[in-house]
DNA sequence: AACAATACATAAGAAAGTTATGTATATTTG
DNA sequence: CAAATATACATAACTTTCTTATGTATTGTT
């Protein structure tokens, strides 16, 4: 089962960033194999989706770029700078919550449903 | 605290039905109080967003409606169809079981974050 | 040699909200 | 009792954020 894609709208900056700061950088490609292990393959993030995001956040000054040749490829880290950590925070923080408030709105006389 | 507002798409239409699964009927008006009510303020749906989606379920077959004369004024009540209730089960376990593998995302090394 | 995987990027279009606006009735409050 | 607030519907312009499609190029596998 594959989430239907709806449910990761608005989640996937909080994801992203959460991921870079449990693992100091990653590259783009990597996150999307991560979040795909993680997930057992429920979350399933498309390049057209994680790109534009990770040009995103480093515009808005979250996150740090390396740029690395791996043979003659280019491979781009990512890494949360020192308000893209504080961002993180808060973000997580939220999310858990929105979180746990949508279990308790689901979980009201579920019998009935 | 209000979330911000991405965090509520692709859970809104979940959420409606959630509610008319709860209580058999209920009008758009009373939908938004309720999720108000429900969440000490933290979810608030607008009208912009909620008679849209309402329209949309209608049209896609999982709401029933009957119009009543409170006064001089209308009140469209909103109730689930048949299918609406099946597909509520399914809307709902899938948003459950997206909250538990966002929790486990979220919770992976919290103590670094 | 052909195909799949790795690795980046962008652009057109769709979906689903926000914000603003409109209309009208009912109730509360100074 | 006038004014403000709450109730109750609706839609339209706009924005955000994704999907789908496309493009380029290298590396590993069969």
């Amino acid at each position: 089962m594959i989430y239907s894609s709806e449910l990761i709208k608005g989640t996937l900056k909080t994801i992203v960033m959460k991921l870079l700061a449990d693992n100091k950088r990653m590259y783009g490609y990597e996150i999307t194999q991560k979040v795909k292990e993680l997930t057992f393959d429920k979350i399933q993030i498309t390049e057209g989706a994680l790109y534009p995001t990770l040009h995103a956040l480093e515009s808005e000054g979250l996150l740090t770029t390396e740029s690395e040749f791996i043979g003659k490829r280019v491979r781009k880290y990512y890494a949360l700078s020192p308000t893209g950590k504080t961002k993180t925070k808060e973000k997580v923080n939220e999310l858990a919550d929105f979180m746990n408030t949508m279990k308790f709105l689901l979980d009201i006389k579920t019998k009935n449903v």
